[in-house]
DNA sequence: TTCAAAATGACAATATATTGTCAATATGAG
DNA sequence: CTCATATTGACAATATATTGTCATTTTGAA
């Protein structure tokens, strides 16, 4: 098999394990892996985000992450801000009870993703992390412009 | 952020990547990425297997590709035959239909394979796959022995 | 300023996948 | 052989995600 095939199966079988991993590891918060994938998005960075940027930074349709942040607001985890310069696009913002269940997501996952550090060379994981990004690249242009078909 | 999280959010999109890419590529075939998989992993061995051999083989739940094997037989590419050592566990097999789609699935994916190559280091890519290997058994511990719950 | 192009939110259809359950069949330890 | 255990196929509920469409709002170039 071309090793591009065999990668690629890694990255099916790979993705299915986080987010088993992650929902059965998240439970407890009443929370899954996608939640908190744009609940984490939301609550790192800095400046205020609309979903439409969550979306872009996290490399998935606008519709999906549009759909996990009404969600996580049903749940009152994050609201909708009005944004002062664009009378349409909504800021999601994390509420303090999102805060708080991110730090708890954050330290539950932190005890899985140490546990998978000491089990492996460091620097070979910083490896694969570059190749990742090289490839992420290479097929985000195969992929060509996300024109939001 | 820790590298695991970093490695895990790589995995999501690249995920997300083959899968696009996969999908647009074999729509002309009428099958996709998923659809591929499952049948490639019948078209390729040299023994007969079950649908739930198949999900091992490919780290997914039963009842996943079970649905995705009887979408293969209703669109002519596979047939349950009889298995005569087990009456209940039938053996999915590709019809000639099934091998010539997966043959000609397999030409149009050399050619993104061959592209992506072309554009990456081959040592480090089998680096990747090599850390892949690694991580895939330690998060398949993690996940615990799927009981078929 | 004007107007075509892009972005945004909402909705729908479809595909993929997990988890859970149930009944029927098969397997294996005693 | 017998019976507890595991496997298998079927079905349902739910979650996640893509694609497509539409109307509205915003942006930016002429």
């Amino acid at each position: 098999m071309d090793k591009i095939s065999e990668f690629s199966l890694q990255v099916f079988e790979l993705n299915g394990l986080f987010i088993g991993i992650g929902d059965a590891a998240l439970k407890p918060l009443g929370i899954t892996s996608a939640k908190w994938q744009v609940l984490g998005t939301a609550s790192m960075g800095k400046a205020q985000l609309s979903v439409p940027h969550i979306a872009k930074l996290i490399g998935q349709s606008r519709q999906a992450t549009q759909k996990t942040a009404n969600d996580l607001v049903r749940l009152g985890l994050a609201e909708f801000h009005e944004n002062e310069f664009h009378k349409k696009s909504k800021l999601f913002v994390p509420t303090q009870k999102g805060l708080d269940t991110h730090k708890l997501a954050l330290e539950i996952w932190m005890k899985i993703s140490n546990s998978i550090i000491s089990q492996i060379a460091p620097d070979e994981l910083l490896r694969a992390i570059k190749i990742n990004d090289e490839l992420i690249g290479i097929l985000r242009k195969i992929n060509g412009g996300n024109h939001d078909k």
